[in-house]
DNA sequence: CCACAAGCGGAATAGCCATTCCGCTTCGTT
DNA sequence: AACGAAGCGGAATGGCTATTCCGCTTGTGG
């Protein structure tokens, strides 16, 4: 690869990461290829598509989230680790509207993020089982109640115009709901 | 006022009453113009822009909920009147894209929707004042909460593919959390 | 039954955006 | 330094949809 065209695919990453994060998916392609300092050819030589683009940039929040789960996991206090998830999950939610996009959004074709998501899940699942076992956890909430948990604070968080409410204080609610 | 011409608006309004409640604010007015049997002009004679459009089926729907509202203010048990408020509004939610749309879109131009708006307001807010006097609802919780409230369960419910999640059971959840 | 205003349909217009294409430029090798 | 491949920019294309416009049709009052 020449190196011209590395510094570009740099420059692409990170104009994407920040317009995708600040603004969403509604940013266009030429944004992101100007905010790069780029042509469009140059994007789309980089990208197959718009969607490849958004899943890339996803992918690597899942990422990030996968490493932390990972480390919630480990927490002793079964109570805490499962709080420590779900704060951590809407942390990055906050900071990147793509991110509440694909996790909000209608079935689009997020190419292969299904697999980190699976990993994700993987975590949670546990962390949740612990809870319930341990006694921290209701035992009528299950994993397949997470979705409905988190897309509650994660829509107030994204549409909730103005100034945002305060997450933590819907998360604590959402906590109480769910302990014994 | 001509009978065709009275005829077609109802024609019309059925058809954007229909679609609207079950795609949302996604389908085209070529779709609603052709469901309702008129050509494109007919539909713009009645309605100066699809945003007004949307807004004139919101509004509606907003009329129906003022005086559910009202009834709920008068159920004599404080509890009872607010839970019966809140799964009033979600199961309209339920039952039509557009408005869900509208309680969670970003602000959009949304005509004189705001009145309509306000009206509602006022009756939850005296609904959720009452329930905190009755001491059935926590005393941190007030009306300026109840968009963090029901968003999460409006959300759920119109984003999350395939088999939609119980509702009323995300409600329960929602409601336990707020009880002292 | 007539005249004509009120109404109608739907082709044309316009703006927006993803995606493609191709002639030009730059890198890196010899 | 020179050349070919790799890479580049951005104009052109295509599809989609709201909105406008205008020549044709129809209801209705006289």
């Amino acid at each position: 690869m020449r190196s011209d065209a590395r510094r570009n695919r740099e420059k692409l990453l990170d104009a994407a990461r920040r317009l995708l994060a600040e603004r969403g998916h509604e940013v266009s392609m030429e944004q992101i290829a100007a905010a790069a300092g780029v042509g469009l050819g140059t994007l789309y030589r980089n990208f197959d598509s718009k969607q490849a683009m958004l899943a890339d940039v996803v992918r690597e929040r899942y990422q990030t989230l996968i490493e932390f789960a990972g480390r919630c996991e480990q927490i002793d206090d079964a109570a805490e680790g499962l709080r420590a998830v779900f704060e951590g999950y809407l942390q990055i939610a906050e900071d990147d509207a793509v991110f509440r996009y694909a996790m909000l959004g209608e079935e689009l074709d997020w190419h292969d993020v299904g697999e980190h998501k699976a990993l994700f899940a993987g975590h949670v699942e546990r962390i949740m089982r612990r809870g319930a076992s341990a006694g921290v956890l209701r035992d009528d909430i299950t994993f397949a109640d997470f979705p409905m948990l988190v897309c509650g604070v994660l829509a107030t968080m994204h549409y909730q115009p103005g100034p945002r409410p305060d997450w933590r204080r819907h998360l604590a609610l959402t906590m109480r709901a769910i302990m014994p």
